[in-house]
RNA sequence: GGACGAUUAGCUCAGUUGGUUAGAGCGCGUCAUUGACAUUGACGAGGCCACAGGUUCGAGUCCUGUAUCGUCCACCA
């Protein structure tokens, strides 16, 4: 039965065969029984633009899971999928667009559209054979791309969904806005940068106040102080005067000014500052901006007009200077919140967006996670983490600025609402803009359409859910909504979109068994996954959160580009072999810790796979001169070393199930690996080989006996070499390792 | 400002309810070897488990505090 091994294992050539052997009957693509309870993994979807990175090979964690399942004879899906990553795909497509010497803005939207998703489509396929390479048993059958019609469709009526219910709501709030990237961010999105600024002191006549922002105090509205400030009773009733303008604002008071900062005394701009605007709001006054989306001073003294912020500044501050209203200047360290993409300081501005409520959303994902119905490992760390940010959850900004992502289907009428300011190319490919009142004098409601770019809005502005003839009017100059959706609500559905895809699935896989991912998107991604899966649903997404380790470079260095750390997991595979890199992926590491790579580990692990093969190897050329017996438990002929391995592997089988069981991956690898090697390999082998030369039969049917239970257990981890060995001495009539069942 | 995590061999890290001489991979030293594997084997060096207290018959493991590093959250104008 047994054919002749090659004296090492080449995995070049022998992993793109057993795929394919693998793909061939359909062993990744589950069969439905209904007396069966299914196993379900969704792949956190890779960016289709992105090539596959390191932690991409992180997967392999659902990998083991995913095979193990399908050895334990569950109806087993790990569904896979590719995301359009709206602002991360249009940011590299835009630099690529400036190589060319072009931008964005020599495109209407819809052409620019056209162009992203092309390029898109160009990259999409790659990664799928990436991680095939890797070897993840993943049902290619159940494929989707966030873009592909019937999975917008579902986004679109999601969003109806919520509509319908009260859940969304065009608001005028402060949003974080990128003026490089042109378009608003969630919350989540801001990174914060500790920066040495400058804190300058302004004489606003009865008080002096401090800000880091002198350029905007052409957008003050009033000073407020906190009420037990020790110059209050003076204060009272007084006004300031905003100095260079000498405009005169109240002087008001509000808990939220801070005492011990400055001197006491916060001027309100509510136009570009969050905390500014909720006083502002409170005390009902009115929102000034100064800087408009191209991060261009606006509304200002002449002078001022047109210069960006930061010039803005130095010059403001040397007109404050001149006008003696500068009191003093200290150095201040503060947070200051860039765009996670291109670094740009962030401008808060207040223009209306497209929001979600989510306190409705969030209390059942909180309370699915209190009463278990979602468990998150590691526990202790992260359930707090998922506490604390779904308690103090704001209101989800869902509107973008970009075009690469579905639009918000909502329509507004331009005669209904011609203040709507309008952004669009003309016949000669000019840039016109302004609102529509004045741009419909010199064009035509179609040529608008057609070179159409941006549209924003005002707060009161109607809109209609519906193309068409306005509703209210029954005009025909009825335009679509040009912010897209934030990508995170696209995948923050994917769950339960990808298993609408296929009737009968969604019923059947959902909830789904795990969601395993790194700790970096648990908000942006199972968070808002918990939410609307809920919502949609009233089941949970998944019924365990697992978060697996990041990978970082051999001294413990998060991996980048910039600092010219980054191992590419296509190269360890061509070197080494997919096996050896998966095991090193894994082997020994805790869950949601550092796991270091370097070339000598995945080397290490390399060794491994010979050593495994070798073993193999040796079985088949002693079994030749001897001949093969099966192995029963009570066989005659025994010894006290038989029975101590098989009572070891016993014991194995029992760790490494119950270890899988409890996701840890990297117990279960570290103790597998210590028995195949210096157990098995270094006693027990070396001790039969004086057994095999006096012929006994005994002995290879225990060897033939561990080897192949080691060989299932081990599947899961290193796929290839175990499916290739398998195939070479035990198969019958080609039947596959990942079909036989796991062992117990 | 708040919270959390880490600190174990030269390096990178395991060590689930506290229980005998604390483990791995890589690295290092000595020796061995043309019949499974040099991508090997045998043997070995190397650790007051960050520090200081406490609980316990017993602490790397539990509690308190300190230090250093790291991460997340926050309305530091």
């Amino acid at each position: 039965m047994a054919g002749e091994l090659e004296k090492n294992f080449e995995p070049k050539g022998v992993e793109e065969k057993i795929y394919s052997l693998w793909e061939k009957e359909n062993v990744f693509t589950p069969k439905i029984d209904k007396k069966k309870k299914p196993f379900t993994i969704i792949l956190p979807l890779p960016n289709a633009n992105d090539p596959m990175h390191m932690g991409h090979g992180m997967f392999v964690i659902e990998d083991i899971l995913t095979r193990y399942h399908i050895m334990k004879g569950d109806p087993t899906l790990w569904l896979p999928g590719a995301d359009h990553a709206g602002i991360e795909t249009q940011f590299v497509f835009e630099k690529k667009l400036a190589k060319e010497g072009k931008s964005r803005f020599d495109f209407d939207r819809e052409t620019l559209f056209e162009k992203l998703k092309e390029f898109v489509e160009e990259n999409r396929l790659t990664n799928k054979d990436q991680l095939k390479r890797l070897g993840f048993a993943l049902d290619w059958s159940r494929y989707h791309y966030s873009m592909e019609p019937e999975i917008v469709e579902r986004v679109l009526e999601t969003f109806m969904k919520l509509h319908k219910d009260g859940l969304i709501y065009r608001g005028e709030r402060v949003v974080h806005y990128c003026t490089k990237c042109g378009t608003s961010f969630s919350d989540l999105e801001v990174l914060y940068e500790e920066r040495e600024d400058k804190l300058y002191y302004l004489d606003y006549g009865p008080i002096i106040i401090a800000t880091t922002r002198p350029e905007t105090i052409f957008a003050d509205v009033a000073v407020a102080i906190n009420p037990k400030h020790k110059k209050i009773k003076e204060l009272k009733g007084a006004e300031a005067i905003i100095p260079l303008i000498n405009k005169k604002i109240p002087v008001i008071q509000d808990e939220l000014v801070d005492l011990e900062f400055g001197t006491g005394a916060l001027k309100i701009t509510p136009g570009h500052d969050a905390v500014d605007f909720e006083i502002g709001s409170k005390h009902r006054l009115k929102t000034i901006s100064v800087v408009d989306r191209s991060g261009k001073m606006v509304n200002v003294p002449e002078k001022y007009l047109g210069l960006k912020v930061l010039k803005a500044r130095e010059e403001t501050i040397k007109d404050l200077k001149a006008a003696g209203k500068l009191v003093k200047e200290e150095p201040l360290k503060h947070s200051v919140g860039t765009c996670y993409r291109c670094g740009t300081v962030i401008e808060p501005m207040v223009f209306p967006q497209w929001f979600v409520k989510t306190k409705p959303l969030a209390e059942p994902a909180i309370k699915a996670v209190k009463n278990g119905e979602t468990k998150i490992f590691p526990q202790k760390r992260f359930e707090k983490m998922y506490f604390d940010w779904m308690e103090n959850i704001k209101d989800w900004n869902i509107s973008r600025q970009i075009v690469w992502g579905p639009r918000i289907p909502a329509w507004y009428c331009l005669d209904c609402n011609d203040s709507i300011r309008i952004n669009f190319l003309n016949k000669k490919k000019e840039v016109v803009s302004g609102p529509y009142k004045e741009i419909k004098q010199s064009y035509s409601f179609e040529e608008i359409k057609s070179g159409l770019q941006s549209l924003f809005s005002t707060g009161d502005a109607t809109y209609q859910l519906k193309d068409g003839s306005c509703q209210k009017c029954g005009g025909p100059n009825v335009i679509q909504e040009t912010d897209t959706f934030d990508t995170w609500f696209l995948s923050g559905q994917w769950p339960v979109n990808t298993l609408k895809a296929n009737p009968g699935d969604l019923e059947y896989f959902y909830p789904t068994s795990v969601l395993d991912t790194l700790w970096d998107i648990l908000f942006f991604w199972a968070g808002r996954m918990m939410m609307v899966g809920l919502y949609l649903t009233g089941k949970v997404p998944f019924r365990v959160i697992h978060l697996h380790a990041r990978v970082v470079d051999k001294f413990g260095k998060k991996m980048s580009k910039s600092k010219g750390n980054v191992i590419d997991p296509l190269v360890m595979v061509n070197q080494y072999g997919a096996d050896a890199l998966r095991l090193a992926l894994v082997l020994g590491v805790g869950p949601a810790s550092d796991v270091s790579l370097s070339d000598e580990k995945v080397r290490g692990m390399r060794n491994f796979t010979n050593k495994l093969w070798n073993i193999g190897r040796f079985i088949i050329m002693s079994s030749k001169e001897q001949g093969f017996q099966r192995f029963e438990p009570g066989m005659p002929g025994l010894e006290e070393v038989d029975r101590a391995i098989i009572e070891s592997l016993n014991k194995l089988v029992k760790q490494t199930t119950k270890m899988l069981d409890n996701y840890r991956f990297g117990q279960a690898s570290e103790e597998l690996f210590q028995f195949i090697w210096h157990e098995f390999a270094d006693v027990y082998i070396e001790q039969s080989k004086q057994r095999i030369k006096s012929g006994d039969k005994t002995v290879l049917a225990v060897l033939f006996h561990v080897y192949s239970v080691c060989l299932k257990l081990l599947h899961p981890f290193m796929p290839f070499i175990t499916e290739a060995v398998w195939q070479k001495m035990f198969a019958k009539n080609n039947s596959l390792l990942i079909k036989e069942s796991w062992p117990s």
